[in-house]
DNA sequence: CGAGGAATTGAACTAGCTCAATACTTGTGG
DNA sequence: CCACAAGTATTGAGCTAGTTCAATTCCTCG
């Protein structure tokens, strides 16, 4: 068991309830990656689920003619590797954006230790199960939305005790590619939040002036008509 | 159990597997609904997971303003509900595209029935697991790659024999509102699909007659130029 | 058989993209 | 510790894929 430190993360990590088990010290350790390192790479073998305790990690994949495509970016207390349990490789890579710390837990023993713990065996379908419809932002219509749900998504995952204040992990390549918009698109739409003074974006440091309409813009702005038969329900 | 009958659509259903435990007949039965009769409603407490023994189902929400806002198809052979275990409340309402039969399995006695079978338990997972990369097409970058992903997918999921003809079981809307374009979107390049003798279509009637083709403008096209940091990984 | 939904096609419009130029930031090696 | 190179960000101008609006035809099903 990982006895908690100063550091605070293993609190409000999606394993916590598994490091309580007695004998699991066994079948864990941790790994630290620098800035850009690679975690694992697509269609490695699977073996370890990595859960972050410190950092920021991308998944992304190479398309056929080596464009990098985003999958997902994930943060402290998130577990990366559910993917890839299927068959038994990542489809996609990892790399640290920053200095980044994780806990490497072999499948193979969890899934043994948590057989025979229905509520865990629980736990761990729960956390899955959420994932089906965790954050995409691909079903937004416009960019100004797409980038609204992103920031206030990255408030509320970062785990951190200020919500009105958060520094970009990623570039605004990285916001572009994985929003499905250019580089400069994601530039111009920082720069009128900024200027209807919604967000003070210095770099990629962003302070949230207007939390409502930032989230007026990410709700309310994606109901642009569209085919609409059963509104009734 | 249920015995294979002259409808073969049990043996190629993803929880056939767990059909073949013996008393397991006692906590499934079936249910058939009508064109556009509902299955469940967003919010629904969630009591039971539904193979679809026959027929098509859509999930879909709806907006703040009343958009119906289509999440996914669902064809013979597929389970609907995993992603309502989380919380136990279904995210999105399903209703049925045309005469749809389906196996209704409550989820309690089920979760129960498979942890005391660590094999079944992990082809839950699995099964779960390949939710997770399941085809979303709204990473492609044009109209026409999306729908050509969509009619492949399609093909691939209807589980027919044949393979170069299929029956649209949802409207144009629909594909339209799924793949985030415009009807008008979707039936131009439908046409431009049939101009360029790659599809025969009649109306729900499609007839792929350059199968690489279509192969082609899904994967190929897909490799627009875009911000690319790592293509040597 | 008639009506309302579904599909097609055209014309004009626009959000976001591409191309291009410039400025700023960061990390590295001398 | 500074300078320089490479990566990152911003902004403008013009372009284009897909949308919106509109008109017409074609189905389907009660």
């Amino acid at each position: 068991m990982v006895k908690p430190s100063s550091d605070l993360s293993c609190i409000s990590c999606d394993f916590s309830s598994f490091c309580s088990i007695e004998d699991h010290d066994t079948v864990k350790h941790f790994r630290t990656f620098k800035r850009n390192e690679i975690v694992y790479r697509a269609n490695d073998k699977f073996f370890n689920l990595y859960a972050i305790k410190k950092g920021v990690i991308k998944s992304f994949q190479i398309d056929t003619e080596g464009n990098e495509l985003i999958r997902k970016f994930n943060f402290r207390g998130e577990i990366l590797g559910y993917e890839a349990i299927h068959n038994r490789h990542f489809p996609f890579s990892a790399i640290a954006l920053c200095e980044t710390t994780v806990c490497e837990i072999p499948y193979e023993n969890f899934f043994n230790m948590i057989q025979t713990r229905p509520a865990l065996m629980e736990h761990l379908l729960h956390l899955i199960s959420e994932q089906l419809t965790a954050g995409s932002y691909l079903d937004m219509n416009t960019a100004e939305q797409r980038l609204a749900s992103f920031i206030l998504d990255l408030i509320a995952r970062l785990r951190s005790t200020n919500t009105s204040e958060l520094v970009l992990p990623m570039t605004r390549q990285d916001i572009g590619n994985y929003l499905r918009l250019a580089t400069e698109t994601v530039s111009r739409i920082f720069s009128r939040l900024q200027k209807n003074k919604i967000l003070k974006i210095d770099h990629k440091n962003i302070r949230i002036l207007k939390h409502h309409k930032l989230m007026e813009i990410a709700d309310v702005a994606s109901n642009k008509t569209r085919n609409n038969t059963h509104a009734d329900l």
